[in-house]
DNA sequence: GCGTTTTATTGAACGCCGTTCATATTATTT
DNA sequence: AAATAATATGAACGGCGTTCAATAAAACGC
């Protein structure tokens, strides 16, 4: 029986991610410590690393969980055939509703930093795309005159500037929307966007 | 002659605050330590905490220190007598030199967190009105319909906006702009933004 | 099945870190 | 000059991430 190993090896590893998910969702980033994911996750504190490289891979790992989520959340947000400006209010509406609903979970994407000089896997940076996949569509029938390169930068910054809104809003210092005001202005912003869309021109 | 104490103080304070800064400009916040900063201010570990209460206020001191750095920077960009729209551009570019040439001390005011439950002082708060300042009298004079609550929420945004962009150009992974289109897609963003802020109706 | 080898588990131990504290030193006051 | 107050010191503490020698379990060859 060689799935026993393998099984369990696995059923660890998920455990351990989801006790640091739980770690992080509770407390934050800064309140993640081996000591506690070991414990909720039932086994020995030396255990975490035969599962896993170290802290900043589990942290990955949670990541990667909630990049997933927020994937389906928006691919759910977004309404079939409809005109493209009003899949673009939805999805961002979409994000700012994970961003409230899965606040600690939606900032440990962010503010997690690997130490200087470490960078971050490959097959976690293609993760992120799920960040912007959804906009793609819509803005090229906006401007089907831009190339897919040209296409990706606009929805990069697109997300971007909303991303920015949204991070400000919660961990801004007072340069921040209001949480009240931050659905309104993200519409606002997108608006603004999508009809400047039309018309921006890069300068040199 | 009481001033020998006080002035003795405050010269630690700053060598610590120098130091600070150092660490964190070479190697980030995640490399700042106690013990570095102690050596090379030329001090025991013990006396950090008769200057400072601890290192997370050590950080804010240091980021104080950028916000008041940056201010300058941004006042020095705007150009005098200029064009509202032309202000802008100039502010948000000022924003992105910053941001290039002080990155890891940029990111320390963005990346600092203190520890869950504890609240940043007041008076740092109050020192990040710096990123908003320039930007309420071109906008002013862009909408001048608008009352001082609603110019304040405007320019949040749009600085908000241009801050997630240069954010996740420099620390964003896989979606973010490119170094060579940053400059470019942030005054895209800024035209449209401007453009759009004429015409941008806020939803209830 | 059984001995051998490979793999996983364990928790004590290591080294680093932020912070504290009794002690020694220096400055100020009387 | 003595007394007092403030500061500087670095050893020590507790907590942390990580490692490692020892132990247990599983997989494999027979």
């Amino acid at each position: 029986m060689t799935q026993t190993r393998d099984s369990k090896r696995e059923d660890l590893r998920q455990r351990l991610i989801d006790a640091a998910e739980a770690q992080i969702a509770q407390k934050g980033l800064r309140g993640l410590k081996a000591r506690d994911v070991t414990a909720t996750a039932g086994c020995a504190l030396g255990a975490l690393y035969n599962s896993v490289e170290d802290l900043d891979q589990l942290v990955l790992l949670v990541n990667s969980r909630t990049l997933s989520r927020l994937g389906e959340a928006l691919r759910a947000a977004v309404p079939e055939d409809a005109p493209p400006a009003q899949k673009m209010q939805a999805l961002a509406q979409g994000y700012v509703d994970f961003a409230v609903t899965n606040t600690r979970l939606w900032s440990a994407i962010f503010f997690h930093r690997l130490p200087d000089g470490v960078d971050v896997p490959e097959w976690h940076k293609k993760e992120h795309a799920v960040l912007i996949e959804q906009l793609i569509e819509p803005l090229s029938r906006m401007r089907p005159d831009l190339g897919p390169d040209a296409l990706r930068l606009r929805a990069q910054t697109l997300f971007a500037s909303v991303h920015g809104v949204v991070q400000l809003s919660f961990h801004g210092r007072f340069v921040g929307t209001p949480p009240e005001f931050l659905s309104s202005e993200v519409h606002g912003l997108v608006e603004a966007m999508t009809r400047g869309i039309h018309l921006a021109v890069p300068a040199p």
